[in-house]
DNA sequence: GGCAACTGTAACTATATTGGTTACAGACGA
DNA sequence: TCGTCTGTAACCAATATAGTTACAGTTGCC
């Protein structure tokens, strides 16, 4: 199968924004968190405001903010957005067109692989960014409430409670 | 996403093998009809005769056939004989731990990727290789009727009304 | 205006997976 | 024992994704 990491990228960017609260977040903070290349983050950004599920700004203080409310991004928008192609493929080459089985199996296949496109899309429509930050909270209270001040090379993450955008919040 | 071909070519392979009754298909047959390299089916065919499905014999007049009635093969079991991992993947480096999104996001997409996974699969553990062949025939059905002696080059394909397995179906 | 901080994007490389090919050892029926 | 198969290793090709460098264009601020 496929399985690339496109769509479970696309929803940590996405949930990030969210947890910033209206916030531009700067594409190299957004890497930082998802721990890959500013590029592939921009990258990324490009495909989504496409979508438009992220508006952009150029410039000094620019960066990338949602561009609705969390609770109308669902996850299958992130994965229309990101994702071209369904969870199966048919032939990589067009079967024998004169075997009875090769002539008809790809018109058959292509309704079970639609049949099966409905169903994961039927589960993403349901699963919204506001679920996912909800899912998120129980489990990082702990972490903002043990937050402590940045004191190495810059290192930048977000919260809502947060006024100084320069603190790090910590497990450890 | 990932989107191999290998679910696709099993259950080709799989109808053809029921399309066929009992009867023993080589490699080279079964490539024919698939429109591939016949050591791309025996290495498929390995697999699936590790799940159970087929059963195999070397030597001459060897070949492959169902290990089981295809009403008792449901497209699930071929899914999880030939695909290894689930529809998407989660980061391909792991995220910033010490961000309060990134150190959680991957047990709330591990959660969603599982209902993601479980729907696939509730879809294809309704669908049997009988209910494929089943979808299958209507169509060629008057393929069957117009059926015509070979010609040239050897070219088997396989039919249940055919005594003759050396000649071919054609729709033209 | 000019500088510094951003995004958008091209171009290139690295890596992984799948599929295709050749080759050959071993199994097996006639 | 010979010809016909499977099983499997080894290798190459094609494709997709990810990572990297570089740079043009945009924007806020002094």
């Amino acid at each position: 199968m496929s399985t690339s990491s496109r769509f479970a990228v696309a929803v940590h960017v996405l949930t990030l924004m969210a947890w910033a609260d209206e916030e531009p977040l700067k594409s190299e903070q957004v890497a930082e968190s998802v721990n890959t290349n500013p590029v592939v983050i921009r990258r990324m950004l490009c495909e989504l405001a496409e979508s438009k599920l992220v508006v952009s700004q150029s410039g000094a203080m620019g960066g990338s903010k949602l561009a609705r409310q969390p609770e109308q991004i669902t996850l299958l928008d992130i994965y229309q957005a990101v994702e071209s192609r369904g969870v199966f493929s048919l032939h990589r080459h067009p079967p024998n067109r004169h075997c009875p089985v090769g002539v008809n199996i790809g018109s058959v296949l292509n309704e079970v692989l639609d049949e099966v496109d409905s169903a994961v899309e039927r589960v993403l429509a349901n699963i919204t960014i506001r679920d996912v930050v909800s899912r998120l909270k129980p489990c990082v209270s702990t972490a903002v409430v043990t937050k402590r001040k940045q004191v190495g090379k810059q290192q930048v993450f977000v919260g809502k409670k947060l006024a100084d955008r320069r603190s790090r919040i910590t497990t450890a």
